[in-house]
RNA sequence: GCGGGCGUGGCGGAACUGGUAGACGCAGCGGACUCAAAAUCCGCCGUCCUCACGGAUAUGUCGGUUCGAGUCCGACCGCCCGCACCA
């Protein structure tokens, strides 16, 4: 399939008296024929024994889910501009790819289409691998992975246990989304409005026991280790910050008043709160309704069974949770004020309070806390206001809609009236720490994080089994190491829902190691994150035999660069930093921070169109006519055309790589992705933009072709002197070397793409000056120069195109392992500067001056502009601000 | 609901650390070349006032700090991402 410009490429249509430059660029038969020469040469393998300076440069794995679209690709082009750069100045650089291939998607394709998912997941990986290395990538391919293959998750095996040894790993009861009609445990994103996704039933949440690995013992440490990774983007380390959720508070014992410990059986209820100080403004006390103390209250009370069983309804997702309404049920027990025995507090169950926080059980101050206060509001619960906002008058402060959580006085609080919140919350902790109840302190201070444990269970097949036999005499045995790996069975059927595994007899009994008893296998498979959280290790120990050496894990971690979505901002990030620290205390590795850099890139989007009966069209069935109007190209239907949206497949509205790569070439994509926009932001593909790259590839093949011919031969010695239009053109390209390396370093590809197109203006002028005037004083041996140093800049970003020029400009070595162009300081600097001039900070003039004048000297050249003179009309000036190189400002 | 981010011409965006707002590209307009078209090259291009010189205005909205604010602070509006079983 061919269109659009390459398909105008008509030999007669070219002028017969140019030379190179008549031939246009031809990507078809360059590129796939620079790739292979680049495989041939396998100049893109890093070796353990290279003795250069390394760098590890990776962009997150995709998961494949079939064929690839040039949104996908972005990221890759990134890193692959970086690997690329690196290696041009002289790094060893490790650029691997692989797999992310254990999950859902290969699952519900094996359900709603009855492929096997294994033979799924590799025919995908097959045709994705296919597509990528057509964007032409500088990737180590000799050291793919696939998560799902044997090879990979013999190693997670082997983890687990290392971390079940080590008691990072353990079993509790957790509650999943289950699927009543179908029996099934549903994912977040299957549970859609509270029902199933196939069945429409109502889904409740239900308890299973299942693996947790302990995250949260390295809580602390994940948190102050923020504090180093200072080539993360801040937003993400403020989000990882938040994730964890490091909080002071104060563990308070509640006593139930008398009746209500008789009624309950119960004495005392513990509270954690990170504001004791608002303890006087207390309104009600609120049980999650997993608290012990509910389920005791429900089995005698079918109202209070009721009420648990409502809030159990709908899924177990904090989206969802936090903001369905907020319901409460009065108990009818009330506990004690723990500062003032006069006074009791109604307790309630609340579907709002989270067991998995704290202790389950919160005290509401509806005054200081807006949840409270809605709570308060529908329950008709007292609102007591105890922080008094400053300079606010007690008698005129009441809470209306709005809780008040800024800073103030305490009031209304007894002993702690007058005191600052941070003096009340110090006073409140000291006291309830004197106090005694049953033989403990009435209150503990307590540092308290909002992360959780993190569940590794799934009740699905595609995954990493877990190394563990169920022996009903033993408990849960480990696989003996000798017998790993567990491999999932390839015989199991998808006709029913639920997990096949439960149903792989053959498979799931064996017995027990221990006892030799009739035992079960775990079931249930890792989390996919699980996967993901040490395939950057697997890259850097690439042999199946020591699959992680401690030694090669040492030489190439920390990744110097990752690129991935913004998407995985908190869990993949968060998950691999814990795996990586628990790896290091199981003496597995000596690495403790995995990733030094990280850099998130947007997504590539794209217009969507629909035809007059609503159904999606792909871009290269649609006519643009300008004006957002569109037709149908083969039956002239108006089609609506929708705003630019994330590529997907499901709207049509993504692009093949393999068009782009037949229509326009491949670096003509690389290009497009590259510029304009910057790469943390989202982008959008259009026909324009990718015109726009195919004029510039063609631009770069003209410039090179013309400085061939109008240029000094290769080897000609320089003159000891430029003339102008020579030295102005060194200057630039020289320029253009130090800042593309500058821009590339800091990964603003789109700057750097605009000042290559600023260098291109300025060699184009000077190619007709040297056709006006000739080539002398040195203008020839310039142009060859500004040849070989423009190559080899666009070089990462237009490697196809920079081969052919590297060739053209007689060169037999690759320009792939070409240096970097070294720019020479002293054509980068400057000796005049020029000051914008403002008056009352309005520009009104400017000034050439030496770049070393004094501030006097500059205020001196000022004041005599006939500008500042008008403005100043006779008066002394007020103030002059001088910013050396930068700016003056006259205040009249 | 909670956490994080973004907002600059017709469009994508640039502006280093508070210092000339609009670099560079796209689209558009005008011109050169051509029998003609394509390609290429040159020029113009935020808005308003002015023949022009020049001036006013302008970075989502409103307010503040500063000699000076796209940049810092506060409030608001709009859009996007994440929320632990999508990856």
């Amino acid at each position: 399939m061919t269109r659009g410009p390459l398909s105008v490429l008509v030999p007669a249509l070219l002028n017969p008296h140019e030379t190179m430059t008549a031939e246009r660029y031809n990507a078809r038969e360059a590129e796939p024929k620079w790739q292979q020469t680049w495989r041939e040469r396998g100049i893109f393998r890093a070796r353990n024994d290279d003795p250069r300076p390394k760098f590890f440069v990776m962009e997150m794995f995709p998961y494949p889910s079939g064929r690839i679209h040039i949104g996908h690709g972005r990221n890759y082009v990134m890193g692959d501009v970086l690997a690329r750069y690196k290696r041009m100045q002289g790094f060893n650089v490790l650029h691997p790819m692989g797999w992310d291939s254990f999950g859902l998607p290969a699952e519900n394709a094996a359900i709603e289409r009855g492929i096997h998912p294994k033979a799924w997941t590799y025919e995908n990986i097959a045709s994705m691998k296919e597509q990528l290395q057509l964007l032409g990538l500088s990737l180590d391919w000799d050291r793919e992975i696939a998560t799902c293959d044997p090879s990979y998750y013999a190693e997670q095996q082997r983890i687990f246990l290392d971390f079940l040894e080590a008691g990072l790993a353990y079993r509790k009861e957790s509650e999943v989304n289950w699927d009543p009609v179908d029996h099934t445990v549903l994912a977040n994103e299957q549970v859609i409005e509270g029902r199933g996704w196939r069945s429409g039933a109502v889904v409740e949440r239900r308890k299973l026991s299942q693996w947790f690995l302990r995250i949260t013992d390295f809580a602390q440490e994940l948190l102050d280790a923020l504090d180093t990774l200072d080539r993360w983007p801040d937003r993400v380390r403020l989000m990882q910050r938040n994730w964890i959720g490091r909080s002071e508070g104060l563990e308070v014992l509640f006593e139930l008043s008398r009746a209500s410990a008789k009624a309950s059986a119960v004495p005392t209820v513990k509270v954690y709160t990170t504001r004791p100080d608002t303890l006087f403004g207390a309104a009600f006390l609120a049980l999650s309704p997993d608290h012990p103390l509910s389920a005791r209250l429900a089995e005698g009370d079918a109202r209070v069974a009721a009420f648990i069983a409502e809030c159990k309804r709908g899924g177990t997702s904090a989206e969802v949770i936090e903001t369905q309404e907020k319901l409460g049920y009065d108990t009818g027990l009330t506990v004690v004020h723990p500062l003032d025995e006069t006074l009791t507090v109604p307790v309630y169950i609340a579907n709002f309070v989270l067991m998995d926080y704290g202790t389950g059980a919160i005290f509401g101050c509806p005054a200081h806390d807006q949840r409270d206060l809605d709570f308060a509001r529908k329950y008709g619960l007292p609102v007591k206001p105890v922080v008094l906002p400053p300079d606010t008058d007690p008698a005129d402060f009441a809470i209306g809609t709005e809780a008040y959580d800024g800073e103030g006085t305490l009031f209304n609080s007894g002993f702690l009236d007058g005191m600052s919140i941070a003096d009340a919350k110090e006073a409140v902790a000291r006291r309830l720490e004197r106090f005694r109840v049953e033989d403990q302190p009435q209150g503990t201070r307590r540092v308290n994080f909002r992360l959780r444990d993190w569940g590794i269970s799934r009740q699905r097949y595609w995954g990493c089994p877990i190394p563990v036999i169920h022996c009903t005499t033993c408990g849960p045995v480990p696989v003996p190491r000798d017998q790993l790996p567990v491999q999932l069975p390839d015989d199991v059927t998808f006709d029913r829902p639920g997990n096949p595994l439960d149903r792989a007899k053959a498979w799931r009994d064996v017995p027990c190691p221990k006892c030799g008893a009739p035992a079960r296998r775990e079931t249930d498979t890792m989390d996919t994150f699980v996967d993901s959280s040490w395939y950057f290790l697997r890259y850097a120990s690439d042999s199946a035999e020591r699959p992680l050496d401690k030694q090669e894990v040492a030489h190439w971690l920390p990744v110097d660069q990752y690129i991935g979505g913004i998407e995985h901002a908190i869990l993949h990030l968060l998950y691999s930093r814990f795996f990586t620290r628990a790896l290091k205390a199981c003496g597995r590795v000596d690495v403790t921070e995995p990733f030094a850099g990280l850099f998130t890139q947007g997504m590539i989007v794209h217009e969507t169109y629909k035809d007059p009966a609503g159904r999606w069209l792909f871009p290269e069935e649609v006519k643009l006519l300008g004006d957002g109007k569109a037709v149908k190209i083969d039956t002239g239907e108006p089609v609506t055309v929708g705003p630019p949206e994330k590529m997907s497949k499901s709207k049509k509205n993504v692009v093949p790589p393999e068009v782009v790569a037949d229509t326009y070439g491949v670096d003509c994509a690389r290009w497009f992705m590259l510029s304009d926009t910057p790469p943390e932001r989202d982008s959008e593909w259009t026909q324009a933009g990718i015109e726009g790259a195919w004029r510039f590839v063609q631009r770069v093949w003209r410039l090179v072709g013309d400085a061939l011919e109008l240029g000094a031969p290769a080897g000609t010695p320089f003159p000891t002197a430029f003339g102008k239009d020579a030295l102005a053109l060194r200057r630039a390209a020289h320029g253009l070397a130090a800042t593309v390396a500058d821009d590339i370093e800091r990964l603003r590809f789109n700057v750097a793409v605009a000042h290559v197109h600023e260098f291109a203006n300025a060699f184009g002028q000077a190619i007709s000056a040297a056709r006006a005037s000739g080539t002398g004083e040195g203008l020839g041996v310039v142009l060859r120069e500004a040849a070989e140093i423009l190559v080899r800049v666009v070089g990462p970003m237009v490697p196809h195109l920079a081969e052919e020029c590297w060739v053209a400009l007689g060169h037999t070595g690759l320009a792939a392992e070409a240096d970097w162009p070294k720019a020479d300081p002293a054509l980068l600097k400057r000796d005049t500067v020029t000051l914008p001039i403002q008056i009352n900070g309005r520009k009104r003039d400017d000034i050439e001056v030496a770049l070393d004048a004094t501030p006097a000297e500059v205020e001196a050249a000022v004041l005599a502009l006939e500008t500042v003179q008008r403005a100043l009309d006779g008066r002394p000036p007020k103030r002059i601000i001088v910013v050396p190189q930068r700016i003056v400002n006259v205040v009249a």
